[in-house]
DNA sequence: CCGGTTTATTTCAGCGCTCAAGGGAACGGC
DNA sequence: GCCGTTCCCTTGAGCGCTGAAATAAACCGG
């Protein structure tokens, strides 16, 4: 085994924050939407994809690869959504192996009415908090990252992103 | 209801790319701790936190707050972990309704086995990644923060730092 | 066609977590 | 001393997730 080229202090000092911050973000984030919506943030996500899709209504296999989840994830995900009235399982036609997941007029209620609050949450727990400057810094270092981390499982970058950008706001943004 | 400021073009490219990198880094960091030490990363820093203390014991209250966690978290944890035959409950002599969670010596060599596979992949998937000026911004920008979120939840923010520090090496770094 | 492979989705067992409830020991005013 | 409160920890149900296996339909070379 090589020399381990352990953290030095001010590695140190900057791991700890980086992930305490981001932890911490996550579960505000998180528990204000449970508090608002009554559901987890990647349900949420799945919500807004549906928004925006044309008929408000996409197939599993789609769904999961845009949420850069399993197939099985996504399976259970919809059957709660679904057990919430907010989503509905449509077979599809040209493939009989293939189901659409479609929003719900009350799914779509749902989701219109939290996005609101939870654009406040993103805005008073990231953007207040940093300057202009901070942001821009922020947003390039996300990119290095992510470009190197997607390039790490052959996902398709934009794809990621794409998904991802959802989570903030449902079509009418 | 006021107005609704939603995200401009700008702030919608930081925020995706923001909740993207941190969501692959997480799970890519997690991917390979499971795969290296068959554990998830919560469990890994409590063994670090136990390696580090005075007898390599700590109360469950105390590895709960340094933690983050609630109790009863930390509870299922041990026991877990207990099962795995990396810790052992010592009941407290001074006080009958505290436990100690102390760490094996199999546990000990398990987080020895771990920690420097661990570091490399937080070195490959973070540090590696960004240069020196980025570091320096990141570290700036999680403890702003940080400092935001702790207040909001009347957490001792040098405690959570203190804490998460562990999620990297055990004691002998 | 037919048989094997690929694609789409579900099912099941099990893990880590949360939340609400509870037991038992220590503390503290009366 | 006693009773209520507080503190420490556990329990149990249920949720969101994962990974492996199963089903079932579509595709495709021979």
């Amino acid at each position: 085994m090589s020399e381990i080229r352990w953290l030095d202090d001010d590695e140190q000092r900057t791991w700890r924050a980086f992930l305490s911050a981001t932890r911490l973000l996550w579960a505000q984030l998180d528990r204000e939407l449970q508090a608002e919506a009554a559901m987890p943030n990647s349900y949420y996500a799945i919500l807004v994809l549906l928004s925006e899709a044309p008929g408000r209504a996409l197939r599993m296999n789609d769904l999961a690869t845009a949420t850069q989840s399993s197939p099985s994830r996504m399976s259970h995900a919809i059957g709660r959504l679904e057990k919430a009235g907010w989503v509905r399982r449509e077979s599809c036609p040209n493939d009989r192996r293939g189901w659409y997941a479609k929003l719900t007029e009350e799914g779509l209620a749902t989701l219109e009415a939290a996005a609101p609050k939870h654009l406040l949450s993103v805005r008073a727990h990231l953007f207040d908090q940093l300057s202009r400057d901070q942001l821009r810094q922020l947003r390039q270092i996300s990119e290095v990252l992510l470009s190197h981390l997607s390039s790490l499982e052959g996902v398709d970058e934009e794809c990621v992103t794409a998904a991802t950008a959802a989570a903030v706001a449902p079509a009418e943004l």
